[in-house]
DNA sequence: ATTCTTATTGCAACTTTTTACAATAGTATA
DNA sequence: TATACTATTGTAAAAAGTTGCAATAAGAAT
């Protein structure tokens, strides 16, 4: 529970309230590091605070989105899958042993700043996902 | 129904049936040029094809996109929303007015070699949206 | 033209996600 | 600490999307 801390502040500051519900889904996007489908973090918030919801976990991981505490990812299974907000990043999947890594953001700096340039847009957020044959796939093509 | 032609052709090369329901799919998308919900492919397919159902569009949708007929985009609603595959390319939208344009895929070719020599990953396809402020939008900030 | 194979569809049941609204509970203020 | 304001939650119902299976029909073969 140690992590809350500054996400309460940063929710304060803009006029929103921490609850126990939106404090039990941040810890588990928090520690768990991995991409977690809504489903998934229900069960495991759940734990910490019986009673939640699934309809409260849908509300908060937007609303955590909006608020740049949570990321989605849409990874091509056609559902989207949350994470904790951190160093902001895009991700690179394996279509066929769906292996996936993380590309840094900053390979996207140059085009970022083409597409400004050439569209007159403000570039704010974006969803970017990779898809390919990792190496090992590779060898059984 | 000019539009079918090429498309059974398709199919049938990898095996699969040209069906009304998919025909009036296709006839769907290939005239609208526009980006279409699921449930506004149905609407519209029902019309010249009445009997056709849900579970189907869904179906079929999937299945064209699996086929290289249909590409699948993540816009930042949260839905999927479809369009005919013609040429490659990706979108900018404006989280204001909705705005949205086309983003040519040439743009992406050198972010995609520098990904595949960094990675080992050979590249098939992505999902790709940004999301910005358009000109307009930007003057009121 | 008829038969055969099996890909494809519709149906019904199910799961996932969204919405409306009244009840609840953070937090600022006194 | 008690009060007031209203952001947030749970409930229930609706909408969107998925799945299993038996019936249908596309297209190849005869
Ligand atoms: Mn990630
Ligand atoms: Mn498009
Ligand atoms: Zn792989
Ligand atoms: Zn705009």
């Amino acid at each position: 529970m140690s992590c809350a801390q500054p996400y309460a502040l940063q929710l304060r500051a803009r006029g929103y309230r921490m609850t126990p519900q939106r404090l039990a889904i941040l810890h588990v996007l928090h520690h768990s590091g991995k991409h977690l489908s809504p489903s998934e973090v229900y069960q495991q918030a759940c734990v910490e605070l019986p009673g939640l919801t699934e309809t409260t976990v849908y509300r908060t991981l937007e609303f955590l989105t909006e608020n740049g505490l949570a990321r989605p990812a849409y990874m091509g299974s056609g559902h989207l899958v949350y994470e904790i907000a951190g160093h902001e990043h895009h991700h690179l999947k394996c279509r066929i042993c769906g292996h996936e890594m993380e590309v840094r953001h900053d390979l996207l700096k140059t085009l970022y700043r083409q597409l400004e340039s050439e569209s007159g847009y403000r570039l704010t957020d974006s969803h970017v996902t990779f898809i390919g044959l990792c190496p090992d796939c590779q060898k059984g093509e």
